[in-house]
DNA sequence: AAGCGTAAAGTTACCGGTAACCAAAAACCT
DNA sequence: AGGTTTTTGGTTACCGGTAACTTTACGCTT
């Protein structure tokens, strides 16, 4: 822990200019000769100056920082987001500073006060649920906010999305070409619109192909693990159970194949299983997780670029960006079993 | 998005008062009588007014902020960590600030420097691997710094860890306690000093018990799921396979799972599995993962507990704080099958 | 009534930078 | 050579707060 903070006027005196010319040089202005930058640049190095992001953040009116605002940093799918996000920050040269609200909405009040009042130049919100709460606080936010969520209202802000009615068909799709004839769905939490979307995909694809969804086979399982594992067991204790189950997102499809092989099925010879999200645990158990993915990645760049661009007031900004999903074929969806 | 910062000044005119006064109300500082506090406060509610970070970060030389700087936010592991930290943080009244260097290392430095400039009053620094690497920027951190990870030489700032070596030891003698005579050990990465303590106490429990390590049981699964996937697998392939399987960490667990499903066998009745970690997946895999807890989010907590002290240099801050390590004994561990 | 102590509020200066404008020196021109 | 431009560097003020000190006003003592 040093403790002799380099000042700009340390430097300033040192190299025998006034404080105005380092700050030119330091941020790259014109209107330096070549050879008092080199000297100043070289008593930069000497003394180890950096500048004071307060200061600066205080006199010129931009922090070069980007924040970005998450529920938890526990669940993969967010970290994902958050890849992106520093991914473009990175490229333009900004910082990424995150935060956590831990789901709670007074604490997430205060951050976006306190961030967007000269910490960061602008801020993305990752929003998987509860969007419309914070949406007021949103908009005494001082600076430029982008959300990923899943919303259908329009909001006064940047939305970006990914297309969760379209990937649920997709998956519905390729089990029925499969051959698949009873096809169980997971659901998520039905507080959110993704959910919902990916609910309403299954069911819809069911019908295109002349099927009529069975609320039977449709169980809650909270988007978790265990979730998923009560549900499929409940889904395999039916008299006539399903072939194939579609889980709405991939944690719980976890849980499914592991209910699935508890009871000495197997996957994919006796029941398919597809999720959702494409987390990349998906690849790594066994059998592969055939998936819908989900443009995790992507969502925290988009969202980023959007931000970028409003930022600089250049560059077009989409109202409500939706990202397409895509089917991942992998080992863990086959050939329905005939009966 | 808001464009009018209402600033301390505008409340002062408002309230008829001076700029310090309402500074001291705002701080809760003494010296203001009741009345005029009362009516500060109303206008500061009636304007909206939020202070601005950067201008108190530079006034004040204090910006009520931690900083915690992580590898990544992927692993579970960390996540809890972060947790921890934000917990403590929070009932301190103080904000935390998350920042990822995507595991590199000039990212790291610029991070460490900016941060600590002016932006955060402390910094966490969680660093699983390569701490000596970054030792000597953290040097010239000009705020105090709290390390959260392994190493066995002293380093010049407080380190806090878990006690591998201890808990590598609970396990392997709860298996031996079960009657296992042939235990594998699936190892972490070799640069990581927790992965050799774990080693070692694996190799100094059997020979305590009068066993030879065979070194045949020990395999590398590199913390990765498909590592361990393919560590059990090529264990089970040994004319003479382990009766349980002890991975260094969670995720390689869970891979060592999957590959005895696969191959035909029941957890744990023909093979048991211990893991390290006890990320909170480890409670919602079938059958639940009998672990070594690893206390991720009491580190968080721990670290940023030093940290606290060593800001407001009160209260004892431990050079290197060590914490237990606990078995978690659940559904994944057996006794030995009879042969 | 003068003197004093104290509580309440105000003054001044400064934190470390940047914007906007200005001044001096060098280079260019006719 | 003298005036004009261009280049290079400096001045001044200010961003929005806070620390440290001073002033004002009031009640109390003797």
């Amino acid at each position: 822990m040093r403790s002799n903070p380099v000042t700009l006027a340390d430097i300033a005196s040192q190299a025998g200019v006034s404080k105005m010319t380092v700050s030119k040089v330091v941020n790259k202005q014109p209107g330096i000769s070549e050879a008092t930058r080199q000297r100043v640049l070289r008593i930069i190095e000497e003394l180890g100056y950096t500048a004071h992001p307060s200061a600066r953040a205080l006199a010129g009116g931009r922090t070069n920082t980007l924040g970005i605002v998450v529920p938890s940093i526990g669940p993969q799918y967010i970290s994902e987001v958050v890849r992106g996000a520093d991914l473009v920050a990175y490229e333009a040269g900004l910082d990424l500073l995150i935060s956590t609200t831990q789901e709670d909405t007074s604490h997430e009040r205060q951050n976006v006060g306190r961030l967007s009042r000269g910490l960061v130049d602008g801020l993305l919100m990752v929003l998987p649920r509860s969007l419309d709460r914070y949406a007021d606080a949103l908009k005494q936010a001082e600076v430029p906010v982008v959300v990923v969520a899943s919303a259908n209202t329009t909001m006064p802000f940047p939305l970006v999305d990914a297309d969760h009615y379209h990937g649920a068909r997709l998956a519905v799709a390729h089990l029925l070409g499969l051959g698949h004839r009873r096809v169980g769905f997971i659901a998520g939490r039905r507080d959110t619109t993704a959910s919902l979307e990916r609910l309403r995909g299954y069911r819809e694809g069911l019908l295109t192909a002349g099927l009529t969804p069975d609320p039977v086979l449709i169980r809650p399982g909270e988007y978790t693990q265990p979730g998923g594992f009560a549900a499929a067991r409940s889904l395999l204790d039916l008299p006539d159970p399903p072939t194939a189950i579609f889980a709405a997102n991939d944690l719980s499809a976890f849980g499914a194949m592991e209910a699935i092989k508890d009871r000495g099925l197997r996957v994919p010879d006796d029941v398919s299983v597809v999720g959702f999200d494409d987390i990349p645990q998906a690849n790594q158990v066994h059998p592969a997780l055939t998936t819908v993915r989900q443009p995790l990645v992507e969502m925290g760049t988009a969202g980023t670029r959007q931000l970028l661009n409003l930022l600089h007031g250049v560059g077009p900004v989409t109202n409500r960006l939706v990202l397409p999903t895509e089917l991942i074929v992998r080992a863990s969806t086959g050939p329905a079993p005939r009966t």
